[in-house]
DNA sequence: CTCTTTTTTTCGAGCCTCAAAAAAATCCTG
DNA sequence: CAGGATTTTTTTGAGGCTCGAAAAAAAGAG
């Protein structure tokens, strides 16, 4: 049952709002988060000041531009970048990228690393990840003592605690409990997320305006996922990280699919489905990981010539839009963002995509469904895990006197409970 | 924007708590709501003497049987159900059904009758309901003045905003604002609900234990309903109430549903798809409606031998399997109550649902989903809809001193904003 | 240099929650 | 049957929080 909220709570959240907006908004002014929030003046002087004094907020006097205005200029109010940073942990197939990052959302280091993450073994995959944290930590040339909180990201499920993957396409390990792992070795608190749920998250973040408060991103890659953002929220399941678009079933019976069942989305949509239909090598050969470069140079051969590499692409819109029809049945359309390599086939997708959108339930207003293309998958999953790792600062720093690992510009007095 | 909690929110919210306590518990202390809400004594007795005051709690002095332990006796709180009344109103196919629901829970009035849905014109339909709940509101025998809350349930799909049905099977007619209709006609507060959403309610509310954070209820009858609760919250589309899952795709191209489309999961579990099946008629037959006791008759008869009939439940079930392994590829598989006429068939479509499930990435766990049926879906319709209805009353009641519409024995001295 | 305008801070008032103590209501023990 | 023992409920005082109003601050306009 849900519990009261008792009298502290009220100034911990009102300074969440505080810190959120300023995080949103960049350098507003006082009177401009009072607007925001609904609260008042009074209230929002006493946060703020209580936030600068803290270190977590600081003035930056130039409104810049337009300062033409009567009366007391407005000073801006910033995040201040030496509050804290965060750490995000990006693993891929046979690729880890790790940054550190400021409070105010800047990459101050980064190191990547070239890995063959099919064939590591349990121990070597997570000491690769532990020693790659521990060289960032250790950086001389950086003050990343105040590294507050790590957020990995995987392809893969990931439970719904973002504690473990519970399975990824690029390991044949499963249930690595990593944000435990880490923050064991290394003290720091840190969770593990959902390559997609990021990617929708760095969305929201990048395009505000477009990706609001309902919006789908799909992952076009080796397999087909899926990040949702319903209502202003992350969906996700209750269990897993959910939205396991690319495992709907698409054809009972149908196609191969990489999980081992048939008919799935991604059996007709993924890299190595679009290949194998390209390749005509029918619909239960063995799924094969497909190179970038040869996936483009596909795409450029369905674009030449009308032939299988064409069918295979038209093959796999109608997959995508026949999922997307039953999504929509669910959840109403919303905007929808496809990134990954096969989203820059988008145009070789799309007519048979929006064709079996038509058909379904959710194609009532199939013309007015939008999509977006994105090819690059990395940078949006990193961003979308360093806002998350923010964020949860954000909502740490919170607790009033109880920064949990600031600078020593914060005050460090009280202990946590 | 979210907005900053005010100070006067704090007593509204921990008013609500209050109040949704005693609602759940039934008849607790003092102590108890004061341990389920979290918060301290003090302000518990302190919010519950204003709300006895206000007459919207009352004391009931025996705490009952097992009163056997030492010390001062606690005293029940119970929910006085001269507070205020709600009213419900049930439109179905050919039937409309209306009940006046007391502030605790318990029906004090009804009337249902017998019309002809599919054929009345629009100020007809809108007619009867209207002279439906005039007739309750001025029945002389009752003390109906302080009917607080209306909330109409009805079979389709309704807009997100509970304002008006967009769509129903029941009438060809679309786009009616119910909910603004009566809000104008009587001065009360109304909601439009959907059936399906209003039957998780009661669910929900019926067996709290089963039906608790995540569970689906699925309405098997003319049409194929769904309602779904995640995370403890009904889940509605963002512009509609959502959840058509009748109308996922179960076989792109595949046979002709009643919504014009073609292989959705209805055209296969519909009672019209069940009938034609079982007829032989061809999976383009037109959809008919099929009365309740031809559906028992049908189910009988597929228990007797091994023809059509038998075939076409065997259908339905893999049509319904596979949807929801679709399903639960997004959400994770929950448990699942099955409603309505084909619910008591449910023996015959359940192996080869959990055959289907079992072929998809939601069936996994497949043998650990639980099955519950339901037979008769009115009454869980209008249970569902008193719950909403009185649960609006809570959360309206909680302004302070600003009781919405309730009886003499509340303070009525402030006036609305 | 003074007036106007706008932003920000200060201050007192009014609530709200909390912890601790007091009061109330019953059972238990000798 | 009186005097604990025990548990629930109310009372009380303290400390915080937000709010509105007023004051202070910081410019531009004339």
């Amino acid at each position: 049952m849900s519990v009261g909220i008792r009298h502290d709570d009220l100034r911990r959240r009102n300074r969440a709002m505080v810190i959120s907006a300023v995080r949103r908004a960049g350098q507003p002014s006082r009177t401009e988060i009072a607007a925001t929030t609904g609260l008042s003046h009074s209230t929002i002087s006493a946060i703020s000041s209580d936030l600068i004094a803290e270190g977590i907020l600081a003035q930056s006097k130039a409104s810049e531009a337009g300062s033409l205005k009567r009366g007391r200029p407005q000073v801006g109010l910033t995040l201040n970048p030496e509050a804290a940073a965060v750490m995000t942990v990006v693993l891929s197939l046979n690729f880890l990228s790790v940054a550190v990052i400021d409070y105010a959302g800047h990459v101050v280091a980064e190191e990547q690393r070239r890995l063959t993450t099919l064939t590591l073994s349990r121990d070597e995959l997570v000491g690769e990840c532990v020693s790659i944290v521990r060289r960032r930590l250790e950086d001389p040339d950086l003050d990343v003592r105040s590294v507050a909180r790590i957020a990995l990201g995987i392809q893969g499920i990931t439970d719904s605690h973002a504690r473990a993957m519970l399975w990824s396409p690029i390991t044949p390990l499963t249930d690595i409990p990593f944000a435990d792992i880490l923050e064991r070795e290394f003290g720091i608190p840190a969770t593990m997320e959902n390559d997609c749920n990021m990617m929708a998250v760095a969305l929201r973040w990048r395009d505000p305006e477009r990706y609001r408060d309902d919006f789908i991103a799909i992952l076009l890659s080796h397999g087909i996922g899926m990040g949702l953002v319903l209502k202003g929220e992350l969906f996700t399941g209750t269990h897993s990280s959910g939205g396991e678009f690319g495992h709907m079933i698409h054809r009972p019976g149908g196609a191969l699919c990489r999980c081992g069942r048939r008919g799935c989305v991604e059996a007709y949509a993924g890299n190595y489905a679009i290949w194998r239909n390209a390749m005509q090598l029918g619909e239960d050969a063995e799924p094969t990981d497909v190179g970038d470069a040869e996936m483009r140079a596909l795409a450029a051969r369905a674009r030449e010539t009308d032939g299988p590499e064409r069918e295979a692409y038209r093959k796999a819109g109608e997959a995508l839009g026949y999922g997307l029809g039953s999504l929509f049945a669910l959840i109403d359309p919303a905007p929808v963002a496809m990134v990954g390599v096969s989203a820059a086939a988008f145009d070789l997708i799309e007519p048979s995509l929006r064709e079996a959108i038509a058909q379904t339930a959710g194609g009532q207003h199939s013309k007015s469904i939008s999509f977006d293309t994105e090819p690059n998958e990395l940078p949006l999953i990193r961003e979308g895990c360093a806002m998350r790792a923010l964020t949860f600062v954000d909502q740490e720093i919170f607790a009033p006197g109880a920064p949990v690992r600031t600078t020593a510009t914060a005050m460090a007095s009280h202990e946590l409970a």
